[in-house]
DNA sequence: CTGGGCTATGAATACGTATACACAAGCGCG
DNA sequence: CGCGCTTGTGTATACGTATTCATAGCCCAG
């Protein structure tokens, strides 16, 4: 059991040619006659041999493996794109080494940078504040931020539409009636966040409707947080009668807490979260959220990785997926009701 | 930018050793004057140098990466034990590579296992008729089945008591005097879904409650499925008066199909579900289950990882974890409801 | 018939590190 | 004072593969 592995020499020796003979079979070399290519590939159907991969990397600089940053993985919208990257990586024979940002401190991490492990690095969870983009470029590994850009970053970006995104959902509630509106958001830790904030202000103001900033809750990203939102807004006298969040798992938060003083949605209030996840659709929750083209988004950030791995003295692309308003039940397609009313 | 990484090499001769003793002085080698250490580790610290990962590991035969093979990184209850395999990886001082079984197909697994891209692996969707962890044992990897296990199965195991935690579930149903109660199931791929199952049936039995054939509902694990089945059994002139899932994500699914038919949860219906996640304490859901103690499973899977990766030969190790059922208000706390009213 | 280009292959090397081996210096003890 | 043991260091090698270089055979044109 505990065999050592058979190597190409093994290979050779059975097949009664050189190392380098049964290299250049493996790896497609044309220089290789049809009957020793044959008698190579013979002995290699006999053997369970798989080349060492560890070497190969080695010798080519390559390790087929991509490093892959996320946070939150139990997050629905984090966890949904971690599938889709593994799907997309796994299509184009590439592994995937994830890493937590939240377990792994900055510094162990840009020590991974450098040690050739990986061929190059998709980050789905850049902040302003993380040093972990900035530690990667400069060590000139090739890398890409997914789903969450940062401004005038000399890096290969690929992101939704946020702003835009945010903005329709913010015309969506005014163009229904809404005149007071809850905003439940996070810091503008980075682009994704400040564009999900902005984009909705931007709608507001442009409809001449005032967010009063006693409607605006900046706090966490848990479900708690947007529960503990939708409480502070709701035990108002006069509640809003909208709430958007920047992103679904509060708008879940939102939801329950909602749920929990007996408002009704949509007939009290309206919900309109962010990235349309799976949950959104399920009945608890029936929510109307803007979708992340997700599948897009991996898809074209591993083209560019790929394509920078490829060739990384490339010119830098930056490119913005539009998002789309999904309408369901957390909104009503009836006309909207009258002003404020409180239901204790 | 693209400059050659510097190597050991570089590093001796700025220090004026020679490579060995850098070497030495990197692994931490006893033998080593206290000043000749002083001046690599100064020059070390001068330079920006990391080992290369990938030379150590063809030299030493090992990587400190572990394989990770799991299933539907969506569903919340993986989700969270991915997160928690990969906290306890990480603390260890271990990389992860994570595979996702439905992507890639078993033949291109199995190549991976001798590649020695990774020292061990963990699976965590293990069922009768992959051959995924056959051939990972039959390699020689050292292999840990995690959350899912296989009876009469030569391999290192930790799981959950799945059949005492269904069967607590079971008689806590039937001691709040519920008679006619319904079962939502899965095939029994692995000994996690027919434990799930089974117990729960000898509970029903031991107190000498009848399972009728038409409360019983076996189907696949998605939430949608979960709908449909509540949809099936709810529809009925005299419907159960509890359900009983396999796993959470059904019984969100069936609580969602009881609000969609209107049936009041716990008043009209009691739901109890199986894997403690995240989402079955929030409102919308506020569910009764049964916990898995996914940190313990995890530490000790790695635990007997490590081991067998330190001694193969080690004799193998099956551990069961007690699980926990934990009541929500998906299940009354008051006194059962009489039997069977239909609330159409 | 001969020489030049082409083809197929083997020998040798390099990737960057860890480690077995050799060896010089130092030291204690007879 | 010399012998054996310990200590610190350098030299050399091996891990398994891809690739460069050299070379032997071959074909064809002159």
């Amino acid at each position: 059991m505990g065999e050592r592995p058979p190597t190409s020499r093994d290979l050779a020796r059975l097949a009664g040619v050189s190392q380098a003979t049964v290299s250049r079979v493996l790896t497609n070399h044309p220089r290789v006659s049809p009957d020793t290519r044959a008698r190579v590939l013979q002995v290699l159907a006999e053997t369970n041999y798989t080349p060492n991969a560890l070497a190969r990397a080695m010798k080519t600089g390559r390790t087929d493996t991509i490093g892959v940053f996320m946070t939150r993985v139990t997050s629905p919208f984090h966890a949904e794109l971690l599938d889709e990257i593994g799907r997309l990586l796994s299509a184009a024979g590439l592994h995937m080494i994830l890493w937590n940002i939240e377990h792994d401190p900055d510094e162990s991490v840009a020590e991974m940078l450098q040690q050739r492990l990986v061929d190059g690095f998709l980050l789905t969870s850049a902040t302003y504040d993380s040093k972990l983009h900035t530690a990667a470029v400069a060590s000139g590994a090739p890398t890409v931020l997914l789903h969450r850009g940062i401004d005038d970053f000399d890096c290969d970006q690929v992101v939704g539409d946020n702003w835009q995104g945010a903005y329709d959902a913010g015309r969506y509630l005014v163009e229904a009636g809404h005149r007071d509106i809850g905003l439940v958001t996070l810091e503008h830790t980075g682009n994704s966040s400040r564009d999900r904030d902005l984009g909705f202000r931007a709608a507001l103001a442009d409809a001449g409707v005032t967010l009063k900033p006693r409607n605006v809750i900046t706090t966490n990203v848990r479900h708690a947080d947007g529960h503990a939102a939708a409480q502070k807004l709701l035990s108002r006298a006069k509640p809003p009668t909208a709430i958007y969040t920047i992103t679904d798992l509060l708008a879940f938060g939102v939801l329950d807490g909602a749920r929990a003083r007996g408002v009704r949605v949509p007939d009290d209030l309206w919900v309109v979260g962010f990235d349309n996840t799976d949950l959104a659709s399920w009945e608890a929750f029936d929510l109307t959220t803007v979708d992340q083209p997700i599948h897009a988004i991996v898809e074209a950030g591993i083209d560019l990785l790929r394509n920078r791995i490829a060739d990384p003295t490339a010119e830098t692309t930056i490119r913005q997926l539009p998002c789309k308003l999904v309408v369901r039940g957390s909104t009503a397609h009836t006309p909207p009701k009258p002003a404020g009313n409180h239901t204790t």
